[in-house]
DNA sequence: TTAGAACTATGCAAGCTCAAAATATTCTCG
DNA sequence: CGAGAATATTTTGAGCTTGCATAGTTCTAA
């Protein structure tokens, strides 16, 4: 009814841009932590996703990448002796990933790390969840 | 005063992991039109971030990359005949890229093309304003 | 049961990205 | 003015990412 003060509509285009924008931020602060501890931005990336055994697929989808990017990662960190890829206990064509003890110890430096000055402190908790609801519901349709 | 069912906190970890999801189906969505017109997606973002006469600098400050990564694109579009590196007019150390007229046609084929399908069609143009308002408030804090 | 579709992981080629170093030019200040 | 700091671009090397092809395994339905 009322006519409030809307603001002009922005161009597709240009709300793609400061996604991005914001995502390479992101990145940013990770490839910053992650040199510190002699790691990579997509080592530190599949370390922090390690939440516990897991597939590569299911690694990759974590990774937002494609599955032989995850290939290429995780041949990385076995060669550093942080991961190990054993027999899936119930499907002979996956494998299934497992941190060493170093690895999560490794993964515990790289948490506390990444927790400090996150990039997304310019939001108060309320625009943190406001954020968090249009992002999924953006991301839901596929 | 009242308690709202205020939805619990999300970790700053996994709302970046939101971020780069949506960041990666706006790739995605760049790749997929791009090669249809015989782009990559990094020429194909280039391209569509060409809106006039600028600088390497510039180009790559709009792409959300280093300058040498804007490099490596611009020499691929020269080659095309797309776009055309001509001297700066008051900074001889700058170059002053050009869209050709081919590089302009193309260009607006692009366009038409990218705003088919949007990755953010999920959200009303409301929400879109609203998202729109935390992104910049979230990148606006170096 | 079994043939075929679907899925998991990997190897490879091509292209992208960053970081650091090098070159050329411009700016700043004593 | 002139030396040194700052800026614009490019080169190079290392690492990342994608898409496709392949081998092995599991699922599905006739």
């Amino acid at each position: 009814m009322t006519t409030p003060p809307e603001p002009p509509a922005i161009a597709e285009r240009e709300l793609c841009g400061l996604v991005n924008g914001l995502a390479q931020r992101i990145a940013d602060h990770v490839r910053q932590r992650a040199v510190t501890l002699g790691f990579t931005a997509a080592q530190a990336t599949a370390l922090r996703e390690m939440t516990g055994p897991m597939t590569m697929r299911e690694l990759a989808e974590r990774m937002s990448c494609e599955p032989s990017n995850a290939t290429f990662v995780i041949d990385k960190l076995e060669k550093q002796g942080l991961v190990e890829r054993r027999a899936h206990p119930t499907d002979r064509r996956a494998k299934h990933l497992v941190l060493t003890p170093q690895g999560g110890s490794a993964r515990e430096q790289l948490l506390e790390l990444l927790a400090q000055d996150s990039p997304l402190a310019g939001l108060s908790p309320e625009q943190q969840r406001a954020l968090q609801g249009l992002l999924e519901q953006a991301v839901a349709r596929p």
